[in-house]
DNA sequence: TCCCAGGCGGTAG
DNA sequence: CTACCGCATGGG
């Protein structure tokens, strides 16, 4: 069992960061923390007050270092909350409603086949099917008196036939991982090039030559992995609340992407994909409550 | 029963 | 280039 503690921490609340939609595979407990797997390493987060408290086990890595940069942590969300306030009456109001959201820096393979799974899918779903690649394809890890596994590694995901996958329960996504794993694991697409590459142009289109990635995937694997806080990924909640809040089209669904796109760059000073977390929270915690 | 869910790939115009 | 359609599956 290892720790960490942060202390004085703004910008750091568990459902914010977990529920926003950027990630997976995190569980709420009945204390109100959170535990889930990032790597190889099993971490519950706890927060007291200011307080933040990692436990957990990393198998040979270091445990701070692993959470460091998971989280992020070396960036202050303050300025970001600054600027983006400032922008106008709407922002201002989502930033104080998920004001302790913070956009994670996941692994580009986990991210890549958790955002394939989630076209045209249900994020309840999504984290189904996704605990079932790494019960059937992960490590096991036990911690807590409890079992956990790894997300697969590619080299382990490639066992898996298109009827393995669709087994279960990917439905017409199978034949997109199953290729994909494939591409990677081949270096038709290389992840560590990728990793490396300068422009986020030039990351998506490698991104988009996987099977399964198309436009809003490659974002939104640019914007949770890859930290590209300029990128701005328009799904059905997006298209919902920038209609609602600026363009006011009758037919949300003739607003249409470039429209979108615009907007975004013109008015979130550089920082939409930061923004757009702020405002898909914000939207959809407001919509469950109404 | 029908509709929808953080789209994508394929095809037609 | 844009417009449409089919796609698996499970929950409301």
């Amino acid at each position: 069992m290892e720790n960490y503690i942060l202390t004085n921490q703004e910008s750091f609340n568990l459902e914010h960061i977990f529920e926003c939609g950027q990630c997976f595979r995190w569980n709420k407990e009945e204390d109100g923390s959170y535990t889930g797997v990032i790597n190889n390493s099993v971490i519950n987060v706890k927060k007291e007050d200011t307080t933040i408290i990692f436990t957990g086990k990393s198998n040979g890595v270091s445990f701070e270092h692993t959470i460091k940069e998971y989280f992020d942590l070396a960036t202050d969300y303050r300025e970001y909350k600054n600027k983006l306030s400032a922008v106008d009456e709407y922002l201002k109001e989502s930033i104080a409603f998920g004001e302790g959201i913070r956009i994670l820096k996941q692994d580009l393979w986990e991210c890549i086949i958790s955002f394939i799974i989630s076209a045209n899918n249900n994020i309840p779903r999504i984290k189904k099917i996704i605990e079932k690649l790494s019960l059937n394809y992960g490590e096991k890890i036990e911690f807590n008196g409890k079992t956990y596994y790894t997300f697969p590694t590619p080299e382990s995901l490639s066992n898996a036939t298109v009827e393995d996958l669709r087994n279960l329960g990917l439905g017409f996504r199978d034949k997109r991982i199953y290729n994909t794993t494939k591409m990677i694991l081949e270096k038709q697409v290389d992840l560590n090039k990728i990793k490396n590459m300068k422009h986020t142009d030039e990351m998506r289109e490698e991104l988009l030559k996987l099977d399964g990635v198309g436009p809003k995937v490659a974002d939104c694997i640019l914007l949770f992995s890859l930290k590209r806080e300029d990128v701005f990924p328009i799904d059905v909640w997006v298209r919902r609340v920038m209609n609602d809040l600026y363009i006011h089209n009758e037919d949300e669904e003739k607003v249409n992407k470039k429209q979108l796109q615009k907007l975004a760059e013109e008015k979130f000073l550089g920082l939409s994909g930061i923004a757009q977390q702020y405002l898909f929270y914000w939207k959809r915690e407001k919509g469950k409550s109404a």
